[in-house]
DNA sequence: TGGCGAACTGAACGAATGTTCAGTAAGGTG
DNA sequence: CACCTTACTGAACATTCGTTCAGTTCGCCA
């Protein structure tokens, strides 16, 4: 955690409100709990922000920023440099990826469930960027011969970044039923080393057709 | 949808708030909404259920019922009826079949959404019974040689599990960018006739290690 | 028919919420 | 020093929410 003394007071406010929204949703949270949170009184948050929507969007904004950071990274075509980025721990994914980049107990991952299940433009603008990042890594790793084309371009990378995002959206229930958090870095390495085995040799080991 | 006025009053309530809560979250639903939309008074409301809680507690009781007689119909160690039931539309899994069973425009799925974002116990309840459910089918498959085990079969079952929500969880954001509804009928054969080549065939070309 | 209970309404209440506002402290600038 | 902007507080306001309650309608049964 950045110490608190280094921030402004606004940045505070953002935080705490990011870490309460993603915990218990932005409905559920009132302006007074941010504040407390924060350690100011709830017209300083209007002061800043406008209004509770005005804090939200600084909320969305904020956590975009992370996100096109890490879009840009993989705004690339070289194969091989997606590989190195890709291959942090043997799996390689957007979400691992991710991850990964954040500080243990970050509530972006929290918080982009969310947005995503929100269905507001934030989340549609969100999935849409990645959508886009998870289109041309595939294009490309076929390209270059590592993953196979499949019938359906559009509906296997979809399929592929909606196997991804599964992890992040249920991490919780995932968690309860597999007993240990799939965000942690066990984890991650569990959950992608099985998703490597299925996507390289299948699941199924008859035809059904 | 069914005629109303075969319903009692009480069911209408149901009925209307499974509808309001699954398109705006329980938080953002009020029972004055709610008694409008059901043509009586927010008296009535708190009459029949006794407090907002209770109304939510008897829709998650009634949405409960539906992903029941889901579950119970898989409770089978035969091969051949499991895939009876799977084999719908050539894919197969429990997500097809739930959605297959429910009448179009039905709530269920995005309440469904709703029920496992919100992480309180009714979600967790749910996720575990889907989870049993999805253990119980890939060991059968595994049996009856149709389905590779996996080095870790809890997490496998987990994987295939989520990948299979994870069509009903991004509904909305997958409709956007693939421009048709993954949970129609051509959508849902687009999708798992995907799924399926996927988990046949295998994804990746070569030997990452 | 008379009465009892369930269904139902509409007004009202108290609590909580987002927002407004007057006022204070501080810090930089002419 | 005087002045202005900015950061910040605490009280207050209007609205909306869930909930309560007295009273009304209506169907059933003795």
């Amino acid at each position: 955690m950045v110490d608190r003394r280094d921030l402004t007071a606004r940045a505070v406010i953002r935080d705490e409100a990011l870490r309460l929204f993603a915990e218990h949703g932005p409905d559920a949270v009132t302006i007074r709990q941010i504040a407390a949170a924060a350690g100011v009184s709830a017209g300083l948050v209007v002061h800043h922000f406008g209004s509770k929507r005005g804090l939200r969007d600084a909320v969305d904004a904020h956590v975009g920023g992370v996100f096109d950071a890490l879009f840009d990274a993989f705004e690339t075509d070289d194969p091989d440099a997606l590989r190195r980025l890709l291959a942090g721990r043997g799996g390689g994914s957007l979400a691992e990826t991710l991850v990964a980049g954040l500080p243990p107990g970050s509530p972006v991952p929290a918080y982009l469930r969310r947005v995503l299940l929100a269905g507001d433009q934030a989340g549609t603008r969100l999935f849409r960027r990645w959508y886009a990042a998870s289109q041309r890594i595939t294009a490309t790793l076929v390209a270059a011969g590592v993953m196979r084309p499949g019938e359906d371009p559009a509906v296997r990378a979809a399929f592929l970044m909606a196997n991804d995002l599964a992890v992040l959206l249920l991490r919780d229930q995932l968690a309860d039923v597999l007993g240990a958090d799939p965000l942690s870095a066990e984890g991650l390495a569990r959950w992608f080393a099985e998703a490597l085995a299925a996507y390289r040799d299948g699941v199924l080991t008859v035809d059904e057709a």
